[in-house]
DNA sequence: CATCGAGTTGCAAGCGCTTGCGTTAATTCT
DNA sequence: AGAATTAACGCAAGCGCTTGCAACTCGATG
């Protein structure tokens, strides 16, 4: 019963209950961040032995027949969601169908989860501009579109995280300077052109996400200007990518969300109390960030190549 | 029955033997190639009722113990395999399993497939280099670890058409031109460092992925290079990040190839002759080509912008 | 040596569905 | 309207496993 597992897995589904089976649920999949933790959890869940079945969620009308239909209950004995936040009503709709639930960047008060610590990652990436010596430091977020199920919770508490450092500084924080826009690299590029068709363009950008970051430079070396002389950019995930085009960048371990997003899940159908767990962040410099041209001629006060926030890795009481 | 699908799964399987259940299989996930391709066919087999299982085989014991246990008989009823070659003796594992089987970017006698007429492909990449008056192209390929199994047949016919093309301008083929690294941005880059670092440099290079590309780009820059002036580099596959850094590249419907998939897969389990289909390519012209330097004050005698090659999409006979 | 307890083994019930068959109701033709 | 054909319906068997219980074996103890 142990080696060879020639059982058929339908009769002892049927005989048991259990279907050994997870479900993993993702807004988008053709996403570096999507493939890497899915990834990384499925590996996971596939060595505790559980199949993994892949629901992607792209659409507001997939995502109400996801919660609608209890096509679940027989199917998985857990889901893990991926950066995607449930309400209410679709927290209850799963566990009626006795599903255990882990999520990964993003909170629901009894759930267990995984996130980054997305508010001290937007402060420290902030504090970082400000130290450089911009007073003018944009906010490039994620719209929510309510027929897109991207963003969530983490680019909210990373927008707080910016307010936060600002008001630490005394700076104003200016409704001007902050533009939200789809997730994707278009929609970084639109943000950054409506930045500079304002009146006083900002000195440097805080950007949400690397692919959004990249838009932005995209459209700032069309505009002419000198990166990282006239404009600075700062991303979020410390995307494959962004080494490629130099990109300074917050980093997250994306593999480690996946991997104990797996084993939250685990926990939680094995009946343990829900784990919380916050992942540090850590500031990547590369060639898109400086002093704002105007202090180019003396060096700024602190220029530190590396922070590791004080948050290290661990259980947490939040929310 | 027909509405309310609140039968369980478990015992319909049991009675039928059916499981409405398939698995997608790929070498990795973190890719963007890959999380397209799997979302749209998943999506189409989700649409035609089936579940879909993930199997990611990113290393050689994970490939030899998937085929290897007869785990998948009575958990899914066929297989998608994406980029991954199939041997003789896996498609034997399968094949008593009871699992249906359908390629993406491979082929194997009797079995249905889609890919990309990847030798066309290879051929008008290069052409067009040729015409912009290169006469040192380089080839920047896949190399084929064991420990790794991406890569397989396409790239060895995107180089066939590399040859071809070489060969139709009676040009030579030189063995120093053509480099292979591991499919990744860091790939790349140490295939452009060792063409840079031979004797006499290419002026253009043909990668087979818009990823090696992008590290290419980086140490060309790096070293100091005008793109396209002293280097032009052509990739393939039309990423969704190869407009922000403006690569030339051979462009092909990824999402068709999953959809196309996954019909082929519906198909084989409904026990009908197995289609092979080839998706067109089309040349994406951007920023990183341009005649050398040397040809620079007059004009290359051919300038087209888009080139379609003239093989359709629809069934073919080939293999 | 007999008895009791612990450990082992085998058996049958049942998980919830599908499927074919026998039965009954509905429908059509003469 | 009666017989024959067809459609609808309900019933029981069985898919392959798990699991609890009964029967049994073995070892240890009084």
């Amino acid at each position: 019963m142990e080696l060879g597992y020639f059982v058929s897995p339908a009769a002892s589904r049927l005989a048991t209950g259990k279907t050994k089976t997870v479900g993993i649920v993702v807004p988008v999949l053709a996403k570096w961040f999507f493939g890497k933790v899915i990834g990384e959890a499925a590996q996971a869940l596939r060595q505790a032995g559980f199949d993994v079945l892949l629901f992607e969620l792209s659409t507001p009308g997939q995502r109400s027949r996801f919660f609608a239909s209890k096509h679940l209950s027989g199917r998985t004995d857990g889901i893990l969601m991926i950066a995607l936040q449930p309400s209410a009503t679709e927290l209850e709709a799963l566990a009626g169908q006795g599903q255990a639930v882990a999520l990964i960047g993003a909170f629901a008060p009894g759930l267990g989860s995984v996130s980054v610590d997305d508010v001290s990652a937007g402060r420290d990436a902030v504090r970082y501009l400000l130290n450089l010596g911009h007073e003018r430091i944009a906010f490039i977020g994620i719209l929510e579109k309510e027929s897109t199920n991207l963003g969530g919770i983490p680019p909210k508490r990373r927008l707080a995280g910016y307010r936060e450092a600002l008001a630490e500084a005394g700076m104003p924080d200016r409704p001007t300077l902050k533009v939200f826009e789809e997730n994707s690299v278009a929609g970084g590029a639109s943000a950054m052109t409506r930045l500079l068709a304002a009146g006083r363009a900002p000195t440097a950008a805080f950007v949400v996400s690397d692919e959004m970051a990249f838009g932005a430079l995209m459209v700032l070396r069309q505009a002419g200007l000198d990166i990282p002389g006239d404009f600075s950019v700062l991303g979020f995930d410390n995307h494959e990518l962004a080494e490629v085009v130099g990109l300074t960048t917050m980093d997250h371990d994306v593999a480690q969300q996946g991997r104990e997003g797996a084993a939250i899940l685990l926990e939680a159908m094995g009946g343990s109390v829900p784990a919380i767990r916050t992942i540090p962040t850590r500031l990547v410099i590369r060639e898109t960030t400086a002093p704002p041209h105007y202090l180019r001629h003396r060096p700024p006060e602190t220029m530190e190549t590396e922070i590791t926030p004080d948050t290290p890795a661990g259980r947490e009481g939040t929310q």
